[in-house]
RNA sequence: UGAACUAUGGUGUAAUGGUAACACAGCAGAUUUUGGUUCUGUCGUUCCAGGUUCGAGUCCUGGUAGUUCAACCA
């Protein structure tokens, strides 16, 4: 609910911490809200950026507030364009829309003025040293750094030479810009931080302009003063810089905008680091950033999650400032229970056992009516065909069932779902003894939910009609690491090493008719079976589709 | 062995000096033409030691543990 902001009376619980520091601003006067979302362009979007974009954008809109999209590009070596379009195609997939896109390098000339300012009033200054004597004289956490040769310069000096420093006069790595603060502070990004480093490199949108890049520190706050950001959300790695970035602005005396930090999500069986996740990719440990497998938000919607799910886990992880590892059930909840109401429920069989039913017609085939979704009256129905030669799952069928299965079992009866009862007569075995056929008798009176005698059976099973299904590839997927904590390693060992070898499961299944339609991405159920989509490979000639997640299965646990 | 941040069930998150709660997971049961869904019940929590207070998860002091920081990355 938005609240007036001229209105002292707040009429909703803050639901974190960072929704309360917004209450309180609003409290003590302020009367807007502005946040912002700033990914560099250097990779793709993972389910932590997910949680942060809900977060900068969420708070915004319940404010009345806005949200910019801000892309972080100071780096143009490790930044490209293709990363841009992937980030915003995210965004707009989870649901969010921002109030203006723009670039930290939209704001280069304001920066590079900035800069003289600050040459001006003897806090910045052009260092010639290395960066291995710039790395050596910083000191360590407990010894204090050296100040360099080159700190003392002439005002004069300095901004002539960061004047050339601009004009590309000097080779990458010769000088850098830097904040004069103190070299033996506690803090060891006020120990004099680089402002400005040269890099002749062609930058994606600015070109070949510039050949001197501002560094995240120097850049960030400004920007975000540039654009009144009110609040500006990161995470908590970023704690020890806010005191530089209030310096920069203190020093600038410009809007005073505000850094807070909560702590960044992680997940069990998975990992954040774009270094590591870019190295599955170029290995080819995976098919690519938005392999079903990754923890990106592009895989997760390959996948089949919806962008209500992803919201909806990113409320509920909450926020706050210690550090946390999300189990990945609450991920896989979440997505279960969006699905559960808004996905058609189908048939399919993915690990067949043929099934004649001995006493229907060869040359019978009847439709039966199936309801498309139990949660969802207005989803309809569907007529799924039926005949003597039917696919059920393998796991459905035991010749000697342990006590309280009540699937089928020699001797034993159980409904087709939607259709009629069946009974086991004969089990049909090769050479090696594996079951490969059942020969079933149905009850002729049974279809539709009654029997002949009124007898009612516990056990309900999915099937596919031989002659109408399909056959589509069908991709199980499964935790990316074997360990909950992928960098649970002996020692000398690599996160790689808890790689799971079983993370994605290629195999088949039959699919009922209806199933031939379906669009890419388009959630279904698959009854008894879990929650499946069409992939992005999936063509009518070869059908894939992902397993996006498991249903709930008791039985499973049950029988371990 | 410097500085900053953090510490509540198995996992998250709340409780803003006044009955430690909610969700996920677990367990037990009911309902069910999905061993799904739904419903009911249940298990289980304040890092340690002092102090302030009628009363402390909360405030203070001191420990302990974890995280972050020594890129010309963000």
């Amino acid at each position: 609910m938005a609240i007036e902001t001229n209105d002292t009376t707040i009429k909703e619980k803050p639901s974190n911490f960072l929704d309360e520091i917004i209450q309180e601003s609003i409290a003590k006067g302020e009367t807007r809200v502005q946040t912002r979302f700033p990914p560099e362009p250097n990779g793709y979007l993972h389910i932590g950026h997910a949680k942060s974009i809900c977060i900068n954008f969420g708070l915004a809109q319940k404010y009345g507030g806005k949200c910019n999209l801000r892309f972080d590009d100071t780096n143009p070596v490790k930044e490209d364009v293709e990363y841009v379009d992937a980030i915003k195609r995210d965004i707009h997939w989870l649901g969010f829309d921002w109030a203006i896109e723009r670039y930290a390098s939209d704001y280069f000339d304001q920066l590079y003025e900035w800069a003289i300012v600050l040459i001006k009033k003897g806090l910045a200054y052009v260092d010639d040293q290395t960066q291995e004597q710039i790395r050596e004289t910083r000191g360590t956490v407990t010894v204090p750094g050296k100040e360099s040769p080159w700190r003392n310069r002439s005002v004069e000096e300095n901004l002539d030479l960061f004047e050339r420093m601009k004009n590309g006069e000097f080779p990458d790595g010769s000088k850098v810009l830097r904040a004069k603060i103190d070299m033996a502070h506690p803090n060891m990004l006020f120990r004099d931080p680089i402002m400005y480093r040269i890099l002749h490199a062609e930058h994606h949108r600015t070109g070949n302009k510039w050949c001197i890049y501002p560094m995240y520190d120097y850049a960030h706050g400004q920007c975000d003063s540039i654009e009144r950001i009110t609040h500006s959300i990161c995470t908590l790695e970023f704690d020890v810089h806010r005191p530089l970035y209030d310096w920069f602005i203190e020093q600038l005396g410009i809007y005073p905008s505000h850094q807070y930090e909560f702590a960044r999500l992680n997940l069990t069986y998975t990992m954040m680091s774009k270094r590591r996740l870019l190295k599955l990719v170029q290995e080819g440990a995976v098919m690519g950033w938005d392999d079903p497998r990754m923890p990106t938000i592009c895989a997760l919607r390959r996948k089949g999650y919806t962008p209500a799910s992803v919201r909806n886990f990113a409320e509920m992880v909450g926020v706050a400032k210690r550090d946390n590892v999300i189990d990945l059930g609450k991920l896989e909840y979440c997505v279960r229970e969006d699905l559960n109401k808004v996905a058609e429920r189908r048939m399919a069989v993915l690990n067949p056992l043929k099934v004649v039913i001995t006493n229907y017609p060869e040359d019978k085939h009847e439709l039966f009516t199936a309801i498309n979704n139990p949660e969802d009256e207005s989803a309809g129905t569907r007529q799924v065909p039926f005949s003597r030669e039917i696919y059920i799952e393998r796991d459905d069928f035991m010749e000697v069932p342990p006590k309280k299965y009540y699937r089928l079992s020699p001797g034993n009866e159980v409904r087709l779902r939607y259709s009629y009862l069946i009974k086991c007569e004969e089990v049909i075995k090769d050479a090696e003894g594996n079951v490969i056929e059942l020969r079933c008798t149905y009850d002729p009176m049974s279809g539709n939910g009654s029997s002949s005698d009124g007898r009612r059976v516990k056990g309900v099973i999915h099937w596919v009609s031989i002659p109408d299904a399909f056959k589509a590839e069908i991709r199980l997927f499964n935790p990316l690491f074997t360990k909950e904590d992928p960098d649970d390693v002996p020692e000398g060992g690599s996160w790689e090493d808890n790689l799971n070898p079983d993370s994605m499961i290629v195999t088949s299944g039959y699919l009922e008719p209806s199933l031939k339609e379906a669009p890419i991405g388009q959630p279904f159920q698959f009854e008894r079976v879990g929650y499946f989509c069409a992939d992005t490979d999936s063509t009518p000639e070869h059908p894939v589709f992902n397993r996006t997640v498991t249903l709930k299965d008791s039985w499973a646990k049950i029988n371990k």
